[in-house]
Formats: C-alpha cells, sequence, structure tokens
DNA sequence: ACATATTTTTAGACTAATCTAAAAATTAAG
DNA sequence: CTTAATTTTTAGATTAGTCTAAAAATATGT
C-alpha cells in the first residue's frame, strides 16, 4: 500500500513525462510538488526501491510497468470524483481540483466501482481529460489546440489544458464551457493575439497563451 | 487544521465519554485506538497545548468545548458520507464504516453541505444514529435497547448499538434491518436468551449481547 | 495502612517526510 | 578542453507519530 505522499510523487512523474515525453528530472518534481530538490532525491530512493520507477542518478526517472499502474488508476480516481462534484453535487469546474486531489487517495476498489456506476461510467471528466477505465485504456479523442487552428476555422471546445482556478474563472467569465463552438476570426503574429467568436454570437480577443 | 491522528483521537474520546459519562482513560483511549498507552500520553500532551481536551495528568480527559465541535463535525462527516455509500452507491450497512472512516477526514466545508444538501438533509444514518447539524445539533427521539423489554411488548428497530461487520451480517441473516418490527415473545434470564417474532412472522432465539 | 497490582508517564529509539547547507556530478561556454 | 554555472546528491537535523522497557503514581485487598 502506498503513501499519499509517494502516490503524489506517481503522479506527478506520469504527467511529466507525458508531458514532455521524456523521463522527468529532479528539479522538475520539485518545481511541480512545491519541495525541495533534496526532498525529491530521498523519495525517489524509496519509489526506486518499490520498483515502482527506473531511477538512474542524475539523469531522471521514468515509471515502470506497475508505477504506470498505480498512476493511471490515481487518474482515474481524481476524475470520477470531479465528475461526482460537478454532476452531483453541482460545483462549477473551477472549484473541483482541489477536493478531488484529497478524494483521490482514498484506498477502495469497491468504491470506485461503485462511483463509476452510479456516474454512469463517464469517459471524461469536467475539464475534458479522458478517463481510465478500470483496466486503464484511455477513450482518445480528435483534438486540436485552438492555437494551432487557422483562420475561418471552426471547432468545438472539448477540453482545457490548465485547471488553474483562475483561468476557469476567467473562461466563465467569457462565456466559454465545454461544448462551446469556436470560430477563429482572425489570427495576429504580430501581437499574439486570437479574434475568435463565440457560438456563433460574440466576437472576443484572446491572447495566445488562452488558445494554448 | 487538524491532522487525521489527532481528529481520530478526538472521537475516541468524545466517544468513550459519551458512552461512559466520564472521563476517558489513557487505557480505554488506547484499546479503542488499537495503539500504546504511551502514544497516548504523547498525542494527549499535544491535544492539550492545542486547547482540544482538559488533560489532568493520571486522571484522563474531556474535551473542551473547541474539542467537542471537532468531534461533533466529524461525526457528522462520518454519518453523511455513510448515508451516501448506502443511498446512492448501493452499499449495505455491514460495508461503509471503514470507507466513512477515511471520508470523514476530506477539509472542505463547502463540500459537506452540498453533500448534505445532494442527500436531502438527512437526519439518521443508515445505523440508526443522528446526524447533528451544520451547528452541531443532533436529533434526538425515544429508543428502549431491545434488552430492557419485557414481554409481549412491541417496536421498531430503529438504530443498532455496534457497527462491526459480523454483528450487521448476523442481523442480515436474521432478517432484521432498520424498520423491522420486533415484539418479545419471552426473556429468559437463567439462560439469557431473548425469543423474538420478527415484523409478526418469523419467531427466533437471540442471546441477550445480541438484544443490547 | 501497607504491600501488591494496575495504570500512566517518562526515556530513548525508530520511520516517513521534510528542511538547509555543502559536496559532487553534469552541462554549457568560451 | 578547461572553467564556470547548473543540477543533483549527500550529510545532518527536525517533526509527527509510533514503539518497548522502565519508572512513577494511583488503586486495591486484606
Amino acid at each position: 500500500m502506498l503513501t499519499t505522499t509517494e502516490e503524489n510523487y506517481l503522479k506527478a512523474i506520469f504527467s511529466i513525462s507525458e508531458r514532455s515525453h521524456k523521463s522527468a528530472s529532479t528539479n522538475d518534481l520539485a518545481k511541480q510538488l512545491e519541495t525541495s530538490a533534496a526532498s525529491v532525491t530521498d523519495m525517489l530512493k524509496r519509489l526506486a526501491q518499490k520498483e515502482l520507477i527506473n531511477y538512474i542518478k542524475y539523469k531522471g526517472v521514468t515509471l515502470t510497468t506497475e508505477g504506470i499502474k498505480n498512476a493511471t488508476q490515481l487518474l482515474r480516481k481524481h476524475r470520477l470524483w470531479e465528475v461526482f462534484l460537478v454532476e452531483k453535487l453541482r460545483f462549477s469546474w473551477d472549484q473541483v481540483h482541489d477536493i478531488a486531489e484529497h478524494l483521490e487517495h482514498i484506498q477502495s476498489n469497491e468504491l470506485i466501482m461503485r462511483l463509476d456506476a452510479f456516474l454512469n461510467y463517464p469517459k471524461f471528466d469536467p475539464h475534458g481529460d479522458p478517463i481510465p477505465n478500470a483496466d486503464g485504456k484511455f477513450t482518445i479523442r480528435n483534438q486540436t489546440p485552438l492555437s494551432y487552428m487557422h483562420e475561418s476555422q471552426k471547432g468545438v471546445l472539448v477540453g482545457v489544458k490548465s485547471h488553474k482556478t483562475d483561468f476557469l474563472l476567467y473562461l466563465n467569465k467569457l462565456n466559454i464551457k465545454l461544448g462551446t463552438e469556436i470560430e477563429v476570426v482572425a489570427t495576429n503574429s504580430y501581437d499574439n493575439l486570437f479574434d475568435i467568436k463565440i457560438d456563433g454570437k460574440n466576437k472576443i480577443t484572446i491572447t495566445a497563451t488562452i488558445a494554448q
């Protein structure tokens, strides 16, 4: 059985190497977990001991098959709880991340199986991220970052990259949510702004960072 | 903010002094929490420091007003989660205690408020125990232990004293649940057995321990 | 009331997770 | 290809929670 801290390290390694497609460095982990590099080194030794990661001194870490299995199940639990919080308890998408961060560490397969059934086996969470099934398989779907779209191209928002509260609150204010239709009216590579039309009505301007 | 361990000590002190109507001793706590007396003494010092308990060396402990407030809110969370697990996730009453034991430590008032609303403000949990409201007030109702009832007296089961899995499974097997009508057919003080009739149909014999 | 049994506390040690400061290894730059 | 900058690891300390063994305080039985 893993401790909450060990689980958080596994998640961090998973998300860093998924994002960068390479092994996670000590400093990357220290930043993401808001701790010191020394603490990270200590924990990496422990996780390597338990054969959850492949760790070579000074060379960063990757997850073993067992580590990936653990990280995926955590993601599954986190995302199912987020669905519960939004769909059943009527939280908004900007409020659920921190609470799910705690709920995901509750140890009970039976609980997660039943929660999944209760929520009707959802495939995506409130931010559009895919929910792995009990075997760790994700549902993939076609998606392109808004920042990659060309002028006059249309699309429907199916997910957001960041789960930061202030970013999501900003989208709320712009009236953008999952399912919103977005058309790129004009891109401006000089000052990095995007003019977009929302649900065929309001025309607004956003920065390239938001578009990403 | 309290740690999970501190919260468990507060709950234990609360339940012991509620049951015995006096202060909780170090040994009582050690037994209930399945730990050593030495560990209990250590923790009592810490809780006294935080002014959550009144602690006099060698004389046992009681909760302060602040301690009672904390313990009551924990009970509220525990019992609301049990209702959720039974009513929404279809667990049976013998399966929910351990999971709720973990869920109760999640820190979020907003979560509990919304859970309460989602469950339609239940007043009792799946074992018949009253759920304190947000202000810590319990709903009281008339109840007598089966072991105190006299021959030919009838009653409806509104609660069980123990939450132990094997006890509850035994009740399941006897077809006894909350709401079951029970009539005392005969009491036998010599060998301490009770003959009871269930829902006016099956007649069975139980021990005084179960009746209690 | 005094010896014995029981309960409780203290002392000292262990583990998990963390820290700072210093040392060692790696990477980058001229 | 050597020096400087950066990254990572080690060393040593700290805190929460736990333990066992021993000492101290309290309770009990005749």
